[in-house]
This record gives C-alpha cells, sequence and structure tokens, in this order.
RNA sequence: GGGCGAUUAGCUCAGUUGGCUAGAGCAAUUCGUUUACACCGAAUAGGUCACAGGUUCGAGUCCUGUAUCGCCCACCA
C-alpha cells in the first residue's frame, strides 16, 4: 500500500484525481439514469474576464449541493455554460484593441458604413477574445473542482442557444408582447448605444439650481407681463420645453393653470398644465426637492423621462434637441427653431447650458442660481452623463399579466408581502412541478428576505427596452421595410407575416412593415424585396433569460428538458435577482407553464478587508487559482462554505505573496480613483532588500506592467489557514486510522467500549444536523458541524480514548473505520480532492463494507459516487453513552485544568484520589482506563471516606472531589481556588435573584425553574467546598 | 428619496420560534514533541452584545428612536 506523507500535499492529489474523475465520466448525467431529477444551471459567467473568488464561492455552493445530490443516489446534473455580456464584452474587447494600438471599434464602423464587413470583422476579434476566456473560465472551474457536466457546456450565443432566442422571441413578437416604441433611453452619447437602467451608475454630482423667468402670455402669444419662474439642473433643455407644468392643489400658482408662455429664445408657445407630480415649494420641508423647488416645472419630454410622462398625459408635443452626440440638432426632430436659436446649434450639451444661462443672464431673465448636490446617471461604459434620448427601440411587454404577474403569482404564498393587489394576497400558487408530487409550493427565496426584492420588482416593473445598439449580440430577428404604393401590395410568403403598424391588408403608402422570421429561410425572399433587418442586437439578459430552458435542447421537447426543468435551486448573488431571476421566472412560466428553479440561493458578496465590493473595475478583485496555489483547493472550498452565513457581505482581508520570497505580506495600501482603498500598484519586497514587485490591483488597472525585474504578486489570505488546517487535520487522522486497521473481516465479537457507543451517537447528531442545515441552504452551519465532528469529538476525544485499547479491540476498530468512512463521505461534498484521495487508501485497507449496524455505508469505489450516509431512525442515538461520556469529559478537563494550572509536564503522569458519593465512584471506576489514558494519571486511593491529602490540589466533579497529589504549588492552588470562588458567588447572586422572584418561579416553564434551583444547589455545594479547600490550604 | 442589511472578544464571524453562566477560528499568554498531525496538543486571558428608551418574570434575540457603515432600487427640480 502506497504510504500517505506526514503532510498533506494539495498539488501532488487535486490533478491526479480530477484525472480518475474524468476517466470515469463521473460528472455527465443522461434523463435515463436512476434516481430522482436534480438539476442547477450555472449562472454562466461573463467572458468579459476570469473568475475571482466571488464565483469561486458561487461555483462552490453549487458543487456542494450537486455533490451532496449524486450522493444521494438522485440523477444529478450540473449543467456549465459563459455568457457573452453583450456590452461588457464589446466594450472590453474595443478597450483592449485601442490600448494596442489597433483598429478599434471606430474604425470598424466607418468601414461598415462605407459598405465594407467592418461588422463582421469587429466580431472575429470578440470571438477570439471569447474563445480564450472560455477556456480560461472553464479551467478555473475544473480546477476548482467543479462537478459540471462538462458535455453539455452550453455559450449564451452558440447555435442551440440562438435557436431558442428566435424561437423565444418570434412567439412574443407575434402575440405581441414585442413591440416598436418610441420612448426615451439610456443614452450613452459617446458609445452612441442605449443602456439598460441598470447600465446606469448613479454618482452624486455638484451642480446647480437655476431660476429662469418665463413671460406668461395667451394663446395667441401676446404677453400679459406676468412671468413665471422654473427651476431646473439641466438649463440647456429649455430648447425642447413644450410646457410648464404646476400642482393644481398649489393655491398661488393654480390660477396659471391654462395660461401660457412664451418660450425664451425660441419663441414657442407652450401651454401652463396641471400636473400633481410637481413638487409644492416650501422652504421648511425636509425634502430638498421642496426647499429648492419654484413651484414651476418646465416640461421637455424628449430630455427627461418625467417630462416624457407629463408631457404623455397632457398630449404635449415631444420635440428633441438633440444629434446622438448630445449636441443640440435641428435635424432630429427640432423643427421650429428660430434664428436666435442659431448660436446655440450644434453645441455639446455642457457648452450649450452654459450658453443658454449666459443668454437668461444677458436678457435679465435669471433670477437665481444655487448650487446642488444631486445624483446624476452616468453610463458604465464610458463614464459620461447618460442623456435621455428620443428613440426607437424594441420593448418587451413584461408588465402585461402573462409576465409580471405570472411571476408574482408563482412566488411561494408563505414568502407574500401584502399587496394593492388582492387577488395575488389571496391566490394559492398552483405546483409548478406535478413531478415530485409535493404540495402546493412556489418560487422560495433563501434568506427568505430577498422574495421581498422580486415581489417589488414586479409590483413596479417598466417594459423592458431589449434592444441594444451593438454588434456582439443576438441579432434582432427583424426586418422592415417602408413601402411604396407598389409594395403594400406584396404578399409575404413567411409562415407568419403580421407586422406591428398595419397588417397586410391595411398596409398604405409609408407604413413600415415589420416580420419577425423564426428561422432564415425566407431571409433572402424578403431581402430581395428590399426588407432590411435591424441593425440592432438583443439586449444580453434576453439569451440568459432562456438560460435554465436553452441549456435543456429548448424549444425542442427534450428528455433533458422533461427531466431537469424546473432545475433544484439557483445560486447566485443579490445583485442580479431583478436582472436576471426575474427574467428567468417570466419566461420559464410564458413557454413552459413551470418555473425554472424551485428555490432561489442568495449568497453574500465577498468584500475585501475594506469592506469594498470586489470588482473587476476597482482591480480588488482575487484569482481563485492564487488561493488553490497558496492554499490548496480543497481548503478554499471549505473556508468559503464555512463563511457562507446568513448575511450580505463579508469580509476578505487579502494579503500578497512576496514572489521573491514566497512570503505573505499585507501589501501598502493607497487610495484609488473613487476613494477607494487598493494595494499600491508597487509594492516592496518585505524580506528581500530592494526588490519590487507588481500587485494584483496594479496589472489589473494597467497602472504597471509585470517584468522579470517587476515580477506579479499573487493574492492569498490568512482567512484559509481554516481550510488547509482542516485538511491538514483530515489527512493525518485517516493516516492514523490507516495505521491501525487490518483487512480483517469485521467482527461483532468485542463489545463496543463507551467511547464507540458515544461518537455514533455524536455522528448521528452531525449526520441529521447536517442534513437540515443543507435542506435550508446554511452551508456555514453544515461546514461548521462537520468540524466540530471530525476535529473535537472523533480527533480530540475518540481518537484519543481508543489509543490504549483500540489495537485488540475488535469492534472498536470496526467503529473507527466506520467513522472513518462516514467522516470521508460527509467532507466530501465540499472538500472532493482530499477526501477521495484518502477513500482509495481507506479502501485498500479495508475493502469490505464498512457500515455499522444503524449506519449503512455501501462499499464503492470511487467516492464521488459513494452514497450518503444514511441513519436509521434512531438507531444509533444513544442518551446513557452522551451523558458517561459528558461525565468522562468533566473529570478529565477538572484534571487537566489542575496540572496546567500547576505547571505539571503534560508527559508527566501524576497521581488521583477521588471520594464521594459510592454511585459516582462506580461510574468512576467503570470508565477508569479512559479517564486515566485521557488526563495521564494513575489512582491512588478511592472511596467514599478518602481523606483529603495534603500537598494536593482539589476540584470538584459534581458531587465528587478528585485530588490531584503532590503538585506542590499552594499559590496557585489558591489563586485558582479563589478565581472560582467569586465566579461561583457571582452565579450564586444570579440564581438567587432568580429563584427570589415570585413572578419568574410561577411564569417561567417548571423545566427551567427546576434546572435553575439545580443549577444553584449544585454552584452552593461547589462553593462550600471550594472554601473549605481554602481553609485548608490556609 | 425608497428599500434591505450590518454594528457581539484585538481581527473575521456564529448565536434558527426571547431562557445565555454569550460561542468559534485567528491573533495573544503559559506549558508541551506522550511516534496521526507543531498546518499539532493541553490550559488561560479577553465582551455593560453600537447608543437611548420600551415590552416581559426574563432581551444579544421583540418594538420605537438615534448614530455609524455597507448594498440594492429610484424619473439629474
Amino acid at each position: 500500500m502506497q504510504e500517505l506523507s506526514p503532510q498533506y500535499d494539495p498539488q501532488a492529489v487535486e490533478s491526479l484525481i480530477t484525472e480518475r474523475w474524468n476517466d470515469a465520466q463521473c460528472f455527465h448525467a443522461e434523463p435515463t439514469d436512476a434516481g430522482d431529477p436534480y438539476s442547477i444551471v450555472i449562472p454562466p459567467p461573463n467572458v468579459t474576464a476570469a473568475l475571482h473568488l466571488g464565483h469561486a464561492l458561487n461555483n462552490t455552493l453549487q458543487d456542494v449541493l450537486t455533490r451532496v445530490a449524486r450522493m444521494r443516489g438522485m440523477n444529478a446534473c450540473w449543467l456549465p455554460g459563459t455568457d457573452h455580456a453583450g456590452i461588457a464584452t464589446q466594450s472590453v474587447v474595443d478597450k483592449r484593441l485601442q490600448a494596442e494600438g489597433k483598429k478599434a471599434i471606430k474604425e470598424y464602423k466607418k468601414m461598415e458604413a462605407q459598405g465594407g464587413n467592418g461588422r463582421e470583422q469587429f466580431l472575429e476579434k470578440v470571438t477570439a477574445w471569447k474563445d480564450q476566456y472560455e477556456a480560461r473560465i472553464t479551467q478555473q472551474l475544473k480546477d476548482m473542482g467543479c462537478s459540471c457536466d462538462w458535455e453539455r457546456q452550453a455559450f449564451t450565443m452558440d447555435e442551440p442557444r440562438a435557436t431558442a432566442v428566435r424561437e423565444a422571441f418570434f412567439r412574443l413578437f407575434k402575440e405581441g408582447l414585442i413591440y416598436r416604441g418610441k420612448r426615451l433611453v439610456n443614452w450613452d452619447p459617446v458609445t452612441q448605444t442605449a443602456l439598460a437602467d441598470d447600465e446606469v451608475e448613479m454618482e452624486d454630482v455638484d451642480g446647480h439650481f437655476w431660476y429662469m423667468k418665463y413671460p406668461v402670455c395667451d394663446a395667441t402669444g401676446a404677453e400679459t407681463g406676468a412671468f413665471v419662474t422654473v427651476a431646473t439642473t439641466r438649463p440647456e433643455t429649455m430648447l425642447g420645453d413644450t410646457g410648464v407644468a404646476v400642482n393644481p392643489n398649489d393655491a398661488p400658482r393654480a390660477k396659471f393653470i391654462g395660461q401660457f408662455v412664451k418660450l425664451p429664445i425660441v419663441g414657442r408657445v407652450i401651454p401652463i398644465v396641471g400636473d400633481d407630480y410637481v413638487v409644492i415649494p416650501d422652504e421648511e420641508s425636509a425634502d430638498s426637492k421642496a426647499r429648492m423647488a419654484s413651484g414651476f416645472l418646465k416640461v421637455t419630454p424628449a430630455h427627461d423621462v418625467n417630462d416624457f410622462e407629463i408631457g404623455r398625459r397632457h398630449d404635449l408635443a415631444v420635440i428633441n434637441i438633440m444629434a446622438p452626440d448630445a449636441s443640440i440638432s435641428t435635424s432630429h426632430g427640432w423643427d421650429d427653431a428660430s434664428q436666435a436659436c442659431d448660436p446655440f446649434v450644434g453645441l455639446s450639451r455642457e457648452d450649450a447650458r452654459r450658453a443658454v444661462v449666459r443668454w437668461f443672464k444677458e436678457a435679465d431673465l435669471l433670477e437665481d442660481q444655487k448650487p446642488y448636490k444631486h445624483a446624476v446617471g452616468h453610463s458604465y461604459r464610458s463614464h459620461v452623463p447618460v442623456e435621455p434620448y428620443y428613440s426607437d427601440q424594441w420593448y418587451l411587454k413584461v408588465t402585461d399579466d402573462k409576465l409580471a404577474g405570472a411571476a408574482l403569482r408563482a412566488m411561494d404564498v408563505s414568502q407574500r408581502q401584502p399587496s394593492d393587489n388582492a387577488a395575488f394576497n389571496a391566490k394559492t400558487p398552483k405546483r409548478q412541478d406535478a413531478k415530485e408530487g409535493k404540495a402546493d409550493t412556489g418560487l422560495k427565496f433563501y434568506p427568505e428576505r430577498y422574495a421581498k426584492t422580486f415581489q417589488n420588482w414586479h409590483e413596479n416593473l417598466r417594459d423592458w427596452c431589449i434592444s441594444r445598439q451593438l454588434w456582439w449580440g443576438h441579432r434582432i430577428p427583424v426586418w422592415s421595410l417602408t413601402c411604396s404604393d407598389e409594395q403594400a401590395a406584396l404578399t409575404l410568403t413567411n409562415e407568419w407575416n403580421d407586422a406591428n403598424p398595419g397588417s397586410s391588408a391595411a398596409r398604405q403608402d409609408g407604413d413600415t412593415v415589420f416580420v419577425c422570421l423564426k428561422n432564415n429561410d425566407a431571409v433572402s425572399d424578403l431581402e430581395k424585396q428590399g426588407f432590411i433587418q435591424d441593425p440592432d442586437v438583443l439586449d444580453t439578459w434576453f439569451s440568459s433569460a432562456l438560460w435554465p430552458m436553452s441549456t435543456l435542447g429548448w424549444p425542442e421537447k427534450t428528455d433533458d428538458l422533461a427531466t431537469w426543468n424546473p432545475s433544484s435551486v439557483l445560486c447566485t448573488a443579490r445583485e442580479i435577482i431583478t436582472l436576471w431571476v426575474s427574467r428567468m421566472v417570466m419566461f420559464n412560466l410564458y413557454f413552459e407553464g413551470q418555473l425554472p428553479f424551485k428555490d432561489v440561493f442568495i449568497h453574500a458578496m465577498i468584500q475585501d478587508g475594506h469592506g469594498q465590493k470586489m470588482s473587476k473595475s476597482l482591480g480588488n478583485g482575487v484569482d481563485p487559482i492564487d488561493i488553490i496555489h497558496s492554499h490548496g483547493c480543497d481548503a478554499m472550498r471549505y473556508t468559503l462554505t464555512a463563511m457562507t452565513t446568513q448575511t450580505q457581505d463579508l469580509r476578505m482581508p487579502v494579503d500578497l505573496i512576496d514572489p521573491h520570497s514566497g512570503e505573505a505580506f499585507t501589501p501598502k495600501f493607497v487610495t484609488g480613483p473613487g476613494g477607494y482603498k487598493v494595494a499600491a500598484p508597487e509594492q516592496d519586497s518585505p524580506s528581500v532588500k530592494g526588490k519590487k514587485m507588481a500587485s494584483s490591483y496594479g496589472v489589473a488597472s494597467g497602472k504597471v506592467k509585470p517584468s522579470d525585474d517587476l515580477p506579479a504578486a499573487r493574492n492569498t489570505s490568512e482567512k484559509f489557514d481554516l481550510g488547509q488546517r482542516l485538511a491538514n487535520k483530515l489527512w493525518n487522522a485517516t493516516r492514523f486510522t490507516l495505521s491501525i486497521l487490518t483487512d480483517e473481516t469485521p467482527t461483532t465479537s468485542d463489545e463496543m467500549t463507551l467511547a464507540d457507543r458515544w461518537i455514533l451517537d455524536r455522528l448521528a447528531e452531525t449526520v441529521a444536523a447536517a442534513d437540515a442545515a443543507l435542506g435550508e441552504y446554511r452551508f456555514a452551519e453544515f461546514a461548521t458541524g462537520l468540524y466540530d465532528f471530525f476535529w473535537r469529538d472523533l480527533c480530540d476525544w475518540y481518537l484519543e480514548s481508543i489509543k490504549p485499547t483500540v489495537r485488540e479491540n475488535a469492534a472498536q476498530r470496526r467503529t473507527l473505520a466506520a467513522c472513518i468512512d462516514a467522516t470521508l463521505r460527509l467532507l466530501h461534498p465540499v472538500m472532493p480532492f482530499i477526501t477521495e484521495r484518502l477513500w482509495e487508501s481507506v479502501n485498500e485497507a479495508l475493502p469490505g463494507d464498512r457500515s455499522v449496524p444503524g449506519l449503512a455505508l455501501p462499499p464503492n469505489t470511487l467516492l464521488v459516487k459513494a452514497a450518503w450516509p444514511v441513519m436509521e431512525a434512531g438507531a444509533m442515538a444513544d442518551a446513557s453513552a452522551a451523558e458517561d461520556f459528558a461525565f468522562i469529559q468533566s473529570v478529565v478537563s477538572a484534571i487537566r485544568e489542575i496540572r496546567s494550572q500547576h505547571q505539571v509536564a503534560p508527559s508527566a503522569v501524576v497521581e488521583v484520589s477521588a471520594t464521594g458519593p459510592a454511585a459516582v465512584l462506580e461510574r468512576m471506576a467503570a470508565h477508569r482506563p479512559i479517564v486515566q489514558s485521557l488526563a495521564r494519571y494513575t489512582t491512588r486511593e478511592v472511596g467514599t471516606d478518602a481523606q483529603e491529602a495534603s500537598n494536593a490540589a482539589a476540584a470538584l466533579v459534581g458531587d465528587m472531589t478528585l485530588y490531584v497529589h503532590d503538585v506542590v504549588d499552594t499559590e496557585a492552588e489558591k489563586a485558582r481556588l479563589s478565581k472560582r470562588r467569586d465566579t461561583l458567588a457571582k452565579q450564586i447572586v444570579n440564581f438567587e435573584k432568580r429563584l427570589g422572584n415570585e413572578k419568574y418561579v410561577n411564569s417561567a416553564p417548571a423545566k427551567l425553574v427546576q434546572e435553575t434551583r439545580d443549577q444553584f444547589a449544585a454552584a452552593a455545594r461547589e462553593l462550600e467546598a471550594v472554601e473549605a479547600q481554602m481553609a485548608a490550604l490556609g
């Protein structure tokens, strides 16, 4: 048999074990396989960059769940894949090309505009990037031990997923749920694309409020001589004002409703309307808007989302005064510009703002100007302020009851908050998954509080703008044609050709016809007739929303789909509840009539040591491979699992490893952009003088380039020491076990000792607790429960207890074998590599069945497919063993404390006498071998009348007094006793107070009161004894 | 502006329907190689559970308010 080294070496084991799993094809599942279905779809990581610790956490948890399910004999399938991440990837590639001085998207766009194939060529670049990072991500996942079904690896933009997207879009379009809308979008004037709401980052900006006076007039434009003052932070948009609004409840100002103003500069006559959206000015108000407001709101429907809504309510014109680059322009919908407007046309929005303010000042129409700090949306890509921009976009009507309503109704009743919608409050959900045959249950969030986020989102949903002015994505499958007379008569041959404005019957000259194609068969026909495909692509979340179905072959009615959809649980971060969870739920319900998953587990966000979110843009992310390098994969996985409590954030102080010396150290931090604390790009070696290195922040931010003189430092964190120690301990405990076990046939001839019965009792409790914790996704509880059982119970107490006897006692060896076997099984989902390696050695040493009565442990060659331990209900519970062993533990602890207090060397054997009631002494005698071995003593005298010896330290355990002889140090003993006396005295006061309280005695549970009485009596007894001992010492 | 969460030992965190004499890991102190493990063992010290009120026989736990920090959402009057 191969000897195990005295220390666990993860590097040597991990690759070996990976190979073994691969050879045995352990992770692949087929619908026809035995067992109840269990499935997880991976939240597909973006191909923008390599995975960081947050992914490591997320994927470790999914792997734990998958591996447990597999061991439970379920037909477990974990579907891996990656996301094309539209704008993020396109932007990353563009930036990289620019940084390398190569042709970037600007040039490709030019090429495309000139009829070249710029689009295609640029997409090749992005695809190359995607291939590179997809490979890198996949390798990272494999290195992390993720037991994904790699044969099913998917990508949101590959062929099968494209088919799914086409089908979904087609069906939604046909049902009229996709529409073309002229709406305000978040426009990035630099990259010239629309942004989703979530792609907009709010930043506080120091701006101003300007108070501008507009002359009041009548409908014909004749001025009355009165003025109204509007307050705005964006004076330049006044060129597009089409109304002024006043709150009808604002008594002093409401009289203006129905009158008009003549818009300065432009000369446009626009109405004053009443709308209760307008904030009434109030200088005393806590609301800063009320303090700043003038009571009159300029309404610019084309450049402000609120104004757009007000405009709709009052039927105001929408006048767009800007070009796509956000410069003032008269060629995008502004046709009443007067000559006075000329100086403003062509100015950037910033210049226009200054110019407009100057104009008002010079015209003496600027009443006031106040500083004002407010949040302004910025493009997460170009970081310039986002411009609400009036343009044509495709929308998905998620507000339709078939989508948002269905998602709400799918929530589990137990997690719903009272809603405005009475039907929703009362409605019992339908069971989404008949296969499991469980009673009515809906979508459930863990931790529960996230259900609120989900509900709130769907109750306030707005339609989803799904078009993006990008190249990297699924092209919108819509072709359009603005008809001439002749074309209006055209008959389209496609299977379905109904279009939004005007069906074929009512088509007229000038109408635009939109045709959605399910596949490309009819494309050439259409294009011959002059149709052109929409240049936009779909929002990246459109394809992600289909992920739980598209990864299983949808729209085909595959066996995969029938087996694994709905999946068992979605495991993700909270930031994505609205973006992704919501949309998957809506799509799966809409297309398949069932949920995409039954549970949603939301895990914490990993922050760095300063409480800052780990992110790519901050450059404070940590590559899991670095941790695997410094601590080993199992150590990383264990620690991450143990850190997964129910909180929403967790901190991870990150250190660097000096490449010159290999030692870990805390880097120097500097304040980076945005006030964030980051590791200085360049760091000095803490031990090798004059040597420097590049921090991961330095490399990620591009501030330094690693080189031979400036090698990149890997990250590490001492947080992972926890897992590393556990791995080593497990390695050695198993090594020790193997040195004892021989490949004997298990025998039952010997009696099980107390220690055996106790450890099996503990094991039973541990398995039950582990199962309960997993069922509620309480990972930390799961991990620490196993840790405590293994380290505290098994190693500290059980192994130490059996050392003197195990070589002679076959029953003990059998118990030991069962415990190690079960421990390896229990820890395998969290620490797959080391347990699988040790399993091999245990199998060699003891190849047979290692079950014990009450605990089935069927043998298996590979641990990855071995059965999860199942306890026969109650069979191994042993209350008397638990009680007896607790007694032993307190005796041993008491003697150890005295030894330590008196500086007795651990190797020295002391003498102990005991005195007390006969029953207790008998109990002592029954367990003497264990106790003597654990506390290292020999027994001098035992008896109910044993006299207190001089020069001995005494301890009270229950009714029994123990004397540790010849430990000499009187002062130390006095100190120990007096400390004990103080503690007891304090406790007694406490107990007396409680028991003296009639209300407590009368209203607390009788059991609790009795417990307090017992505690009180015990403390009083011990105090008396302690005082006697102190008196004896003088 | 709305919502969610955090504040417990020097550090990172547990503490599930109120019963706590408040726990763990790391760090600290003392002792120790008894051949599984020094990535170890034994023992010790360390906390008016952010603050102020309230409910209760009893509050780390429930309620109200305050402070600080973090995250998400929000239509830049």
